[in-house]
RNA sequence: GGGGUUGUAGCUCAACUGGACAGAGCGACGGUUUCCUAAACCGUAGGUUCCGGGUUCGAUUCCCGGCAGCCCCA
């Protein structure tokens, strides 16, 4: 029995002809005032004529037997569902595939494009943000049956590259060229930029040079350029692999470099782009969006057509419903910039969503080698697991054990915040293990598979709620699958990450105060079932924030 | 100067998009030896939701005007 159908029916009925597609049942804000509850007479009694309170009143009278209603305050219904009700919903849950989210993507394709750190530099822990967010994203879509391309555009282009290869030349011993890493290219250019800028004319048209070559196609800048890529994905790769993000395709900035010119001839044709100073530009400033720059005067690029480029290419190769960008919100004029334009050279089908977040910073300043503030991804993971280590160590648990905790502490930090919320790095607050963190929900997982282990096989029985422990905890996981689409329609994993969290308090709190096998038979596996529907609802709910559930700590 | 974004308990954040008495975690204070675990549970204290208007049955949420921080553009 369908709740909000069973409601709306009464709305119907109570008020024949009008529209109430809209109204909608809810979980009561505080138990006292039953399970549920509609709002929504409130917002018709205007329509129909009636003071709040009677608009309700009349609804209520056509809810019928299976549900207790109540009218309460200016016009609330609040109601309160039977132990049979609950017990029949809770078995539909435990009957349902993948803990009852809804197809609701099936035959859908969604490209998404996160991470995207930089070439030859290594991932520190401003780049953990867009990885994990965009990560439980992708895997927040993929359990909605949406087919997901995730595409790591990688920032493998441009003038950095010039320097790079002076550097390699000039700076690096013939050893470090042998056995290069990320943090040898760091260094080389590090070296080389410092040289162009400050001290030498000559390093600073060399550098220019040699990045002419490569643009050029000269062998051997551009052999030295794949090998800078290369080495860098292998890099962030060892990253991803513990972060547990996995990406479909790497298609840097590069992979459109032939593409551009076809760009800018396309905005010329449609009449889009105009000259400016010598630079090639679209006014968007009747969209109170200023002037992008497509080509600038000396002939280069910039993001806002290689973003395009991208577009096109992606529409043409995969036809997806939409693209989702999860970027930092300092890009958001670029993505409203770029998306107009899309829109306007013709790409209408596919949607095209930014999902911004607040820059990571430390000690109050933005992320940067400039700033000294640097953390390496690489330091903060192996801080992560040393921490967790610590404390696993004394019950026997191994690396791969505290390599979950620590991790699962790191991703959960971010998770569990809405976005847009700008984060100041704190190595407690980054690795916290108590409270609202990864290894509290860990924990709670770990304690409900102990419990089932020792129970061992129960025999067949049906869902019994009586407690108040028991029903506040069954009423919460028929929420699941909801909590999977609003995090899915707002881009917000914090909301699962928040649903997830209140679920295991109330498991918690349900299994401190309530004996399970010490209880006589019936009510011993009726909660055994009731604690084997949260453990599957768990597992899942944290496999889609990407935070691994051991079953012993 | 124009635009974006944020402002909620001592600190870090929620509040299901307009609902009932604004909730959690941390920190503080006090308590919990029975199932497979104290990474937990129970309780106490802590609020002018930045300020001022407006919209309505009802505003942390929407609108207008300020103030403050951060960011982007010129």
């Amino acid at each position: 029995m369908d709740l909000t159908q069973l409601v709306r029916s009464a709305f119907t009925a109570a008020f024949p002809g009008e529209d109430f597609s809209q109204v909608k049942v809810v979980p009561a804000t505080d138990p006292k005032f039953g399970d549920y509850q509609c709002n929504d007479a409130l917002k018709v009694a205007k329509k129909v004529g009636l003071k709040p309170r009677d608009a309700a009143l009349k609804v209520a009278e056509h809810i019928g037997e299976a549900l207790k209603v109540e009218v309460a305050g200016p016009g609330f219904l609040n109601l309160t569902v039977s132990p049979d009700w609950l017990a029949g919903e809770l078995d539909s849950l435990a009957a349902a595939p993948s803990c009852g989210i809804p197809q609701k993507g099936k035959g859908r394709r969604v490209v998404m494009d996160y991470s995207s750190p930089n070439a030859a530099k290594q991932m520190h822990i401003g780049h953990i943000r867009s990885t994990v967010i965009g990560n439980a994203i992708d895997r927040i879509f993929r359990s909605l049956g949406y087919e997901v391309i995730a595409d790591n555009h990688l920032g493998d282009w441009g003038t950095q590259f010039g320097i790079l290869i002076k550097g390699y030349r000039e700076c690096l011993t013939q050893d470090e060229r042998d056995n290069l890493t990320v943090a040898n290219l760091e260094k080389c250019y590090v070296l080389s930029a410092a040289k162009a800028k400050d001290v030498d004319e000559t390093w600073k048209n060399a550098c220019r040079e040699e990045l002419v070559k490569l643009q050029q196609g000269d062998p051997d800048n551009l052999a030295l350029w794949r090998r800078f890529v290369q080495i860098s994905i292998g890099e962030f790769e060892r990253m991803y692999l513990k972060l547990g993000v996995k990406f479909d395709t790497y298609r840097g900035e590069s992979y459109y470099n032939a593409m551009m010119p076809g760009v800018v001839a396309r905005l010329i044709e449609i009449g889009l782009a105009k000259e400016s100073d010598g630079a090639l530009i679209v006014d968007l400033s009747d969209e109170k969006l200023g002037v992008a720059i497509v080509r600038k005067s000396d002939g280069g690029y910039n993001y806002t057509t290689s973003d395009l480029a991208c577009v096109g290419n992606r529409v043409t190769e995969y036809a997806p419903e939409r693209i989702i960008y999860v970027t930092d919100d300092r890009q958001q004029l670029h993505f409203k910039q770029f998306f107009s334009i899309a829109k306007k050279m013709g790409y209408t089908d596919v949607k095209l969503v930014h999902v911004p977040f607040g820059l990571m910073s430390y000690q109050g300043k933005a992320i940067s080698t400039r700033e000294g503030n640097l953390i390496r991804l690489e330091e903060l993971l192996a801080e992560a697991k040393r921490r967790s280590l610590e404390i696993v160590k004394d019950r026997g648990g191994d690396e791969a054990l505290a390599e979950a905790i620590g991790y699962g502490a790191v991703k959960y930090a971010d998770l569990s915040h809405d976005p847009a919320t700008a984060i100041d790095f704190d190595w407690d607050k980054a690795l916290a293990l108590e409270g609202n963190s990864g290894p509290y929900l860990q924990y709670a997982y770990a304690r409900v598979c102990s419990l089932l282990e020792k129970a061992g096989e129960v025999g067949e029985c049906d869902f019994a709620i009586s407690t108040q422990h028991e029903k506040r905890l069954a009423l919460q996981l028929l929420e699941f699958p909801g909590a999977v689409v609003r995090a899915a329609e707002a881009y917000k994993p914090s909301i699962l990450a928040d649903y997830l969290f209140q679920t295991a308090q109330l498991y918690s709190s349900f299994y401190q105060n309530s004996p399970i096998l010490k209880s006589e038979e019936s009510v011993r596996n009726a909660r055994l079932r009731l604690c084997a529907l949260f453990g599957e609802i768990l597992k899942t709910g944290l496999s889609l924030l990407g935070i691994e559930t051991p079953r012993h700590i």
